[in-house]
DNA sequence: TATATGACG
DNA sequence: CTTCGCGTCATATAC
């Protein structure tokens, strides 16, 4: 059998697998945690062979085991390697069925090594006429080389190979590929773990190779060379030699069972392929996969969908009840509250439509849709829907299904906005990425065909009600439809209805801020360039850790990656040494609040209502809390008078009306009370006792709270946290200052105090470790994969995840809930107060003054009986002209 | 695009 | 023996 056609492709499997473990350095599990990052390699450095050489045959050989005749041989062979890591080992059968899945044949051979099955298939194709290519890491199969053998060793990463013929061994190392074997002979290998002669290295031993040709040839003429402790070393180790001859040599009769035939290349195995890779989480490689089956299938999914231009095609518009009804409002930017609104789909049972102009959706026939207490609409972000709708003055009303809350809820981990990439990550694959359709940064636009777009939109319909059912019902096996069905779907609205309502920002008071601000950071700056006897750029970490540290010569404290650290821990101790510091810190301070807080609020103030309109992104955070964007109104400075002054510019939105604001104290040590049970912590909120008063006197073995000093008080509150994070001995006594074994002992005093605590702790971690996640109150999850990592850093994090999460998401739950039921309430009642703003703890609200003294009552009462703890929540409210003013 | 810094709970 | 408490967002500069 010859021709152009037969080349086989021969792969070091077990070389490639480590390479790639070692190459892929990123953190690669799947949903149980099973390492993935060697598999991931070998399919990538596959497909890339693969397309290179494209061989009609391929072989991948791995090793049997431990045990081979050349250890019989030698039994120190390999034997300083380390124990094959387990995240490793567990990988190698999921290789092989990668393999068998893409139609190639792999092999081992109990008693020899891959290199030998290579060796002899190589010469087996060499001798029918076959083009051979060999893959492989290691360097020393280069020895097989010849006119129709190319070993391709790999360079960097796994997919960049370098070509090793006889020309280029000789090139390389001076010597031909068989002469390799020789080399290894005379210099051993430290890796394999085999002596060759003493004082031979790599330059000695291409010396003696290149004028003898052989070891063989060398023993023989060894008589004829001059006396030298060369020549004695050759004498003595001549047994060495010639066994390292043969461990080195690549055997090429082995007795192998695959024959040729047998190693061609057999189709691949879709359905399996998609089983693995499901299994693996490689999702990528399933979006490649439906990729091409559907580019090969010539788009025949192509959906019917009518095109609506005007009032009259409205007439197509049937609903009826029971059907199904799944919308989709396309916003051409991420800022929902300005962005164009680009065109809407409606998928009614099997029927599409769909349209660029949405003022249709304003004409009755589509109004009432939306607008129906009766018509349930799935929507893939009720949020945004809800909020684009109201600028056309129409108001959503009966949400059902939200495919990304719902997936949220799920798994909070890679939870994308683009519902393409959302759909893939629920193994659903007929929805192209907005990404990949739109283009991404500054070439992203909208396709121009009405066609293209209109069909994507009602791509989206139909993925929207195709993940509904397969979605809900793991809601349901979770025990989270409660969580979606009370409270995260309710939210979406309340949310919505405060973004809509967005904040006054008093403009005057800002710019007024901003250049009394601007005049002393002036005057500062001066003093710092003649401190410093120059001018440089003060924002700069780089340029001022060159004044400091080389130029004042201040002491160096801490080095970040790209050189000295100027963060405000490092500028604290070096106070004192130089007048710079101080004035650097007044800088640092006052730009911050100048360029983040007064510039940047007042870049996003919306110019028709001198309103910011910020964003509550609700799916986001990993435990469940709200986050805030554009702008970010959760963290608005309040610590350090200066900056609290910001809050001046926060004001009603009418002229009568206050700001009033409630927050729970001490919200997450109550849960941890109530989670862990500790009947020392609840006893202590029960009797609405000051709980780090409480804290310092267990720790400290005081029986009188007159007798706690503010200090012990001070570092009873830092224990008191960083029990809610997750303590380390280290991290309290940094925080402290105090020494490690200080810390260690207030961490076990404190255990031994509270031993309700101290089992939470433990048992929470060995709850992770036995189910792969965490849950609050309301059974919101956190998988925690790493939790069972060999890696101390990523096993550590995760334990304190498991702690603190149920903790803080606890507490957003119960926040979460209080919020619908606070829109309920002022409604019930008639109120004109408005719920602003969510600070985590805290709820912001705008009210006439005269609304003051029932807001006290009613705000506290809902939020305080909002979730039942075996403890009371504490709720403290105030109230003032501005939100500065209401402390 | 990544890093350093600093604002919040 | 390691590690250096959790969760966010915005800005400016360096790469």
């Amino acid at each position: 059998m010859t021709g152009k056609n037969t080349r086989l492709l021969l792969v070091d499997g077990n070389s490639i697998i480590f390479r790639a473990f070692y190459a892929i350095r990123t953190q690669l599990t799947n949903h149980d945690g099973l390492h993935t990052n060697a598999i991931y390699g070998f399919k990538l450095m596959l497909d890339s062979v693969l397309t290179t050489y494209d061989p009609s045959h391929v072989l991948v050989a791995f090793d049997a085991g431990k045990k081979t005749f050349r250890t019989e041989k030698y039994a120190a062979y390999k034997g300083q390697r380390d124990k094959t890591p387990s995240e490793l080992t567990e990988q190698f059968g999921l290789v092989k069925e990668l393999l068998q899945a893409y139609g190639i044949t792999s092999y081992d051979l109990p008693n020899y090594e891959a290199d030998d099955i290579i060796g002899t298939m190589a010469a087996q194709a060499e001798a029918a006429g076959y083009d051979v290519t060999v893959v492989t890491g290691d360097r020393d199969l280069t020895q097989l080389a010849t006119d129709k053998v190319t070993v391709a060793v790999t360079k960097s990463g796994v997919t960049q190979m370098e070509n090793y013929t006889p020309a280029y061994v000789q090139e390389k190392l001076g010597v031909t590929p068989r002469q390799i074997i020789d080399l290894k002979a005379l210099q051993g290998d430290s890796s394999d773990n085999y002596p060759g002669v003493t004082g031979v290295g790599p330059k000695t031993a291409v010396k003696l190779i290149k004028q003898y040709e052989s070891v063989e040839a060398l023993y023989e003429n060894l008589a004829t060379m001059k006396k030298s402790k060369l020549k004695e070393h050759l004498e003595q180790d001549q047994a060495n030699a010639f066994l390292a001859k043969d461990l080195a040599r690549i055997r090429q009769d082995a007795p192998v069972a695959v024959t040729l035939a047998d190693t061609q290349r057999q189709p691949v195995d879709i359905d399996q392929l998609v089983d693995l890779y499901q299994r693996l989480d490689f999702k990528r490689f399933l979006a490649e996969i439906h990729a091409d089956q559907a580019g090969r299938a010539d788009k025949k999914s192509q959906l019917a969908v009518d095109i609506l231009t005007n009032v009259q095609d409205l007439t197509t518009v049937e609903y009826h009840d029971g059907d199904n009804l799944a919308f989709v409002i396309e916003v051409d930017g991420d800022n929902y509250h300005r962005a164009p609104l680009a065109g809407f789909a409606f998928k009614i049972n099997d029927h599409y439509f769909a349209s660029r102009d949405v003022t249709l959706l304003q004409e009755k026939p589509l109004r009432n849709l939306l607008e129906s207490a009766t018509i349930p609409v799935d929507v893939f972000d009720s949020k945004q829907t809800y909020v684009a709708l109201n600028r056309l003055g129409i108001t959503l009303r009966q949400v059902n299904f939200d495919l990304l809350l719902v997936s949220y809820l799920l798994n909070n981990a890679d939870n994308s906005k683009d519902m393409g990439k959302l759909a893939q990550e629920h193994n659903y694959f007929e929805l192209t990425s907005d990404e990949k359709l739109y283009g991404k940064g500054a070439k992203r636009a909208l396709p121009a065909d009405d066609a293209v777009f209109c069909g994507h939109l009602a791509q989206k319909t139909k993925a929207i009600h195709d993940l509904e059912q397969q979605l809900l019902t793991e809601l349901q096996q979770n025990e989270q439809v409660p969580l979606y069905v009370d409270i995260e779907r309710p939210l979406a609205i309340v949310l919505a209805q405060m973004e809509i309502a967005g904040v006054r920002v008093d403009t005057d008071k800002l710019m007024e801020m901003q250049s009394k601000f601007g005049e002393r950071l002036a005057e500062i700056q001066t003093a710092i360039y003649a401190e410093a006897g120059e001018e440089f750029n003060l924002n700069s970490p780089k340029q001022l850790g060159v004044i400091l540290f080389e130029k004042l010569k201040l002491p160096v404290i801490k080095k970040t990656k790209r050189g000295y650290s100027t963060a405000v821990s490092v500028l604290e101790k070096l106070r004192g040494m130089a007048p710079i510091i101080d004035n650097i810190l007044a800088y640092r301070q006052l730009s911050k609040l100048q360029s983040t807080y007064i510039e940047g609020l007042l870049k996003v103030v919306a110019p028709e209502d001198g309103k910011v309109h910020t964003r509550y992104t609700q799916t986001l955070t990993a435990t469940g809390r709200l986050s805030s964007v554009d702008p970010n109104l959760q963290n608005i400075p309040v610590r350090l008078e200066e900056g609290r002054q910001i809050r001046q510019a926060f004001v009603p939105s009418q002229p009568g009306w206050e700001i009033f604001s409630s927050d729970y104290s001490q919200i997450e040590l109550r849960v941890l009370a109530h989670v862990s049970g500790d009947h020392n912590m609840q006893q202590a909120f029960r009797d609405d006792f000051d709980i780090h008063t409480n804290t310092a006197m267990r720790i400290f073995g005081i029986d009188d709270p007159e007798q706690v000093t503010a200090n012990q008080r001070r570092q009873a509150k830092a224990v008191n946290f960083g029990i809610v994070y997750g303590i380390s001995d280290f991290g309290l006594a940094q925080n402290l200052g105090i020494s490690r074994q200080q810390a260690k002992r207030f961490i076990t005093t404190y255990l031994e105090n509270f031993p309700g605590v101290e089992r939470y702790m433990r048992e929470i971690v060995e709850y992770a470790r036995e189910k792969g996640y965490v849950e609050t109150i309301l059974h919101r999850r956190r998988y925690l994969p790493d939790i069972k990592s060999k890696n101390f850093n990523l096993r550590s994090f995760a334990e304190r995840t498991a702690l603190n999460t149920p903790i803080q998401g606890s507490a957003a739950d119960i926040i979460k809930t209080a919020m619908i039921q606070m829109q309920d309430a002022l409604q019930s009642r008639g109120l004109q107060a408005r719920m602003l703003m969510q600070v985590h703890d805290e709820l912001i609200f705008e009210a006439p003054q005269e609304e003051i003294p029932l807001l006290e009552k009613v705000v506290p009462e809902v939020m305080d009986s909002a979730v039942q703890l075996d403890i009371p929540l504490k709720v403290e409210s105030k109230h003032g002209a501005t939100w500065f003013a209401a402390k």
